[in-house]
RNA sequence: GGGCUCGUGGUCUAGUCGGUUAUGACGUCGCCCUUACACGGCGGAGGUCGCCGGUUCGAAUCCGGCCGGGCCCA
């Protein structure tokens, strides 16, 4: 034990936080292959390397770290990996933006190679931030997907489900981004709210509204309702396209809305989803008119190369000169958006890849998994009941994994590569074999690339060592943590995966953490400036404090707004607890403590009964996942139970150099030992620094969960009263303006129960103190009388109130003891037990004495005169 | 328009498979420098638990409707 002269005045938290970092090792937090432990593999999120690791990526890293901490300490062989999701549009920006340059203006591999050092450069600015908030990483299970290493796995994945007929390729409208040209996945659009004009026009005789003109080009329909009386000359005619002059059929279609405009509607392909349906239901023409730069095609005629934009004023210009357009009215609509650029998004026919979407079995997969919260899973059944089309996976973009595939450039088969020649990229390198149908050696590579999902979906089969031989070694996983925001994304396309190149589910259980908004209630956004990085906390109230935010901001999975208050709070209570820890010091080096030590005071027996307690709600509610329950539970031990009551009633008996402080040493220490192992998980630098003082030389992230249990029904009961006594005297002195430490004279406490106490109580409330079992010589009157509503409700239901009236109308001497039955409106019925408590008022004969009541407890108090 | 979720003192929040006086934090007011702690202790004030209706002896809690946020999706 370190001597309590050496522990600093106040806590220094950037001290302490920097010296067990530098002391702490890696390898003590490395998963065990060789382990006989139970597993315990936590598929970490890959962040995407930013640089800067946001307040979200705090909330869900400190949720993780919480139960890795934990489950370590139960005994497991826990595996927390890092990730990095490297790939993909942000980077390829911001390398275009930093160094003045467009992809086209360098070779693909000399941008591949610039985003690859700028993704380098921004992990390791990273990484210091997990360090500082005292993560317990593996880092021996670190992976970079965009290393070979990683991206071989993404491409083998790649080949098994083409293989297995997951994968194809196929023409087939997908979403796409003209500014960043590429296709991208429904996932990836979001909607924004615009006004746009809703243009009536006349075509070929019939008065059309569009929202979309310059698809006038691309038009390969006229649809109206079957039922709409208006167009019923129509049926089977066909139309003549105005400014074009090519003809179109006319379909007829329950989808059309007959209020909405004229009520007849054109097709084209693609102005939206909708015309995908038709165009599939109605095996309608394709007509190409936009191309992948957002420009119109030469199907356009003397519009081509305009963009739409451009075009569809000249094609409104061109029909008000031919007296066609009727009129123009405002509309409101919702436009899908590139979720990264923000460009509206075109629906294009493209040769891509697909993975098919088995809705059924991703379903199945996401049922057998246990979700916590269990609402979020409802977000899941939705996304995958709605699903429409195949997921694209394929980006026409440079920093990504290559899809691994090459065409005979004679007969246009396809090569893909060994397995054990992976990874591969066929825009560098060559098929090692000839075509298989034609002899050809003469390849081209696929220039496409893998959506990032693709890398990521696969994290779980990596960190559980998928590509190894035969079945993989430790999957499924036990966890996956991640925000709800992703639930239609990572979740969705990792169960898909893991569905289909194993047959089962990625992992056991799923834990969703909310998103953290601003102190202003909003979305933390550079435009509102709201945005609170972890850094900032970091400096002012260090990683302990932050980490506590995390816990108890709120409910897991709910949002949280981010409360300077709440890190305030958290940095008050570690002052407090580094108090506790200096008492406790002072305490117990007087004469240490013995184990074997026989607990007989009432006091101490109440703290070890209260810790029991707190102990089992703690660990039920780490089990769940309710962090905030079991900060919230070991915070109010330490301050409320602990400090407040249990130290000041026995202080003064730690004061004195007898054998009556043994006892209390005991309980102190055992207290004292248990909150350190409850807080590890939360604040581990804290409870290392505490843990330390008593145990130098041993970390408390090497000691097993607390399982300390004392049962101890009278001295919770009896312990809650003598709590409840010293409040109400300290509120009597209040009341009659005393000081707290005045002098009370002769106190005399009525238990039904003998008590030992030890004089606790006397030097606390500074009285002369008398423990009385027998009735008090006091006379009585009763001046009122407590219902307990819990049993007389049960009882008697809808004569709950009869009841409560006819026990008012009994005498005192039946009110104090009362008669086996009582008549309830003309019926004797039994009168049940705990039903009400006579409160009393109570004068000794010629003392003055007030009396209080706690309970079944009554104090007399003689003044001092 | 649909789905999910939330609405509790000035602010944030617990409680939500009904049950005695609705939890805690911050703020606020009063008293107290008691040999771990004034970054503290003790005590107080402050709430028609969004609104309306229903079920019940009893509703913050269950049911229905409405109003208002947030998220996801059409």
């Amino acid at each position: 034990m370190v001597s309590s002269d050496q522990l600093p005045k106040n806590y220094d938290f950037a001290e302490v936080e920097e010296r067990w970092r530098n002391t702490w090792r890696d390898e003590d937090n490395f998963f065990d292959k060789n382990s006989k432990k139970p597993q315990f593999i936590i598929d970490t999120p890959p962040p995407y390397p930013t640089g800067n690791f946001h307040i979200g990526n705090a909330l869900n890293w400190c949720y993780i770290d919480f139960f890795a901490r934990y489950k370590r300490m139960k005994g497991f062989n826990v595996m927390f990996p890092q990730g990095w999701d490297c790939h993909g549009l942000p980077t390829e920006v911001k390398v275009e933006e930093l160094n003045h340059i467009t992809k086209n203006d360098v070779s693909r591999e000399e941008f591949r190679r610039m985003c690859r050092e700028l993704t380098e450069k921004n992990i390791a600015a990273m990484r210091i931030t997990l360090r500082k908030m005292a993560f317990s990483t593996d880092w021996s299970n670190e992976y970079i997907t965009m290393t070979p290493k990683y991206y071989s796995k993404t491409q083998l994945s790649f080949l098994r489900m083409l293989a297995s007929g997951y994968i194809y390729q196929s023409e087939h409208p997908v979403n796409y981004c003209t500014r960043c040209e590429t296709a991208i996945a429904f996932a990836e659009v979001s909607y924004d709210d615009r006004e746009t004009q809703l243009n009536y026009f006349d075509f070929d005789g019939v008065e059309i509204a569009t929202t979309r003109p310059e698809l006038l080009a691309a038009c390969v329909a006229v649809a109206v309702h079957p039922n709409d009386d208006r167009y019923h000359k129509l049926k089977g005619k066909s139309m003549k396209v105005p400014l074009f002059g090519h003809d179109v059929p006319v379909v007829q279609d329950e989808a059309v809305d007959p209020a909405f405009g004229s009520g007849a509607v054109m097709i084209c392909t693609f102005g939206d989803k909708q015309d995908v349906h038709w165009w599939k239901q109605h095996n309608l023409d394709l007509r190409k008119a936009i191309d992948r730069q957002g420009r119109m095609t030469a199907i356009a005629g003397k519009y081509q190369g305009l963009d739409t934009t451009a075009c569809r004023t000249a094609i409104l210009d061109d029909m008000k000169a031919k007296g066609i357009l009727h009129r123009q009215e405002k509309l409101a609509q919702r436009v899908g958006t590139c979720w990264r650029c923000k460009t509206p998004i075109e629906i294009l026919s493209e040769r891509q890849w697909f993975v098919k979407i088995k809705p059924d079995e991703i379903q199945k997969a996401a049922h057998q998994i246990a979700w916590y919260p269990e609402h979020m899973l409802r977000r899941m059944e939705n996304w995958v009941d709605q699903m429409e089309w195949d997921w694209c996976i394929s980006r026409q973009r440079i920093f990504a994994t290559p899809i691994p595939v090459w065409f005979c450039k004679k007969c246009g088969e396809m090569t893909v590569p060994d397995e054990k020649d992976l990874p591969c990229d066929p825009t560098l390198t060559k098929p090692k074999h000839p075509c298989k149908k034609c002899g050809s050696t003469e390849f081209e590579g696929e220039v496409d690339v893998l959506d990032t999902w693709m890398d990521s979906s696969i994290s779980v089969l990596n960190v559980t060592h998928w590509d190894g031989s035969g079945k993989p070694p430790y999957f499924p996983a036990q966890i996956r943590p991640q925000g709800h925001d992703i639930i239609r994304t990572w979740a969705f396309y990792t169960i898909l995966r893991s569905v289909a190149l194993t047959g089962s589910k990625p992992w056991d259980q799923i834990l969703v953490n909310g998103m953290v908004l601003g102190e202003d209630g909003f979305k933390m956004s550079k435009s509102r400036g709201n945005i609170i990085v972890p850094e900032d906390i970091l400096v002012k109230y260090g990683a302990d404090a932050l980490r506590q935010w995390g816990a108890m901001g709120a409910a897991t999975g709910s949002d949280i707004m981010f409360n300077w208050n709440d890190v305030v709070a958290a940095s008050r209570f570690q002052t407090k607890m580094w108090n506790i820890t200096k008492f406790a010091l002072i305490q117990l080096e007087k004469g240490g403590f013995d184990k074997n030590t026989e607990i007989t005071a009432l006091a101490d027996r109440w703290l070890l009964v209260r810790l029991s307690d707190t102990i089992e709600a703690v660990t039920t509610a780490m089990e769940e996942y309710q962090f905030d329950v079991a900060l919230k539970a070991i915070r109010e031990f330490a301050w409320d139970v602990l400090a407040d009551n249990y130290i000041e009633l026995v202080k003064g008996r730690l004061y004195q150099q007898d054998g009556s402080r043994a006892g209390a040493c005991l309980a102190l220490h055992t207290a004292f030992d248990s909150l350190c192992r409850m807080l590890a998980p939360f604040i581990p630098y804290f409870a290392e620094e505490c843990y330390s003082y008593l145990n130098p030389g041993q970390s408390v992230h090497k000691q097993p969960w607390v399982s300390f249990t004392y049962d101890d029904d009278a001295a919770r009961k009896e312990g809650n009263t003598l709590v409840q006594v010293v409040a109400e005297v300290r509120k009597y002195k209040h009341d009659n303006n005393l000081a707290l430490n005045a002098p009370l004279g002769k106190v005399t406490i009525y238990a039904p129960h003998s008590v030992n106490d030890e004089g606790d109580t006397g030097r606390t409330i500074n009285a002369d103190v008398h423990w009385r079992t027998d009735v008090a010589k006091l006379d009585r009157a009763i001046t009122d009388i407590d219902f307990n509503r819990s049993v007389v409700g049960k009882t008697f239901r809808k004569d709950a109130q009869a009841f409560m009236d006819a026990v008012r109308a009994l005498s005192p001497a039946e009110l104090e003891k009362p008669p086996k039955t009582i008549k309830i409106n003309g019926v004797e019925t039994p009168l049940p037990a705990d039903a009400f408590t006579p409160k009393f008022s109570y004068m000794e004969e010629g003392a003055k004495v007030d009396v209080l009541t706690v309970g079944d407890v009554i104090v007399t108090i003689a003044k001092k005169e």
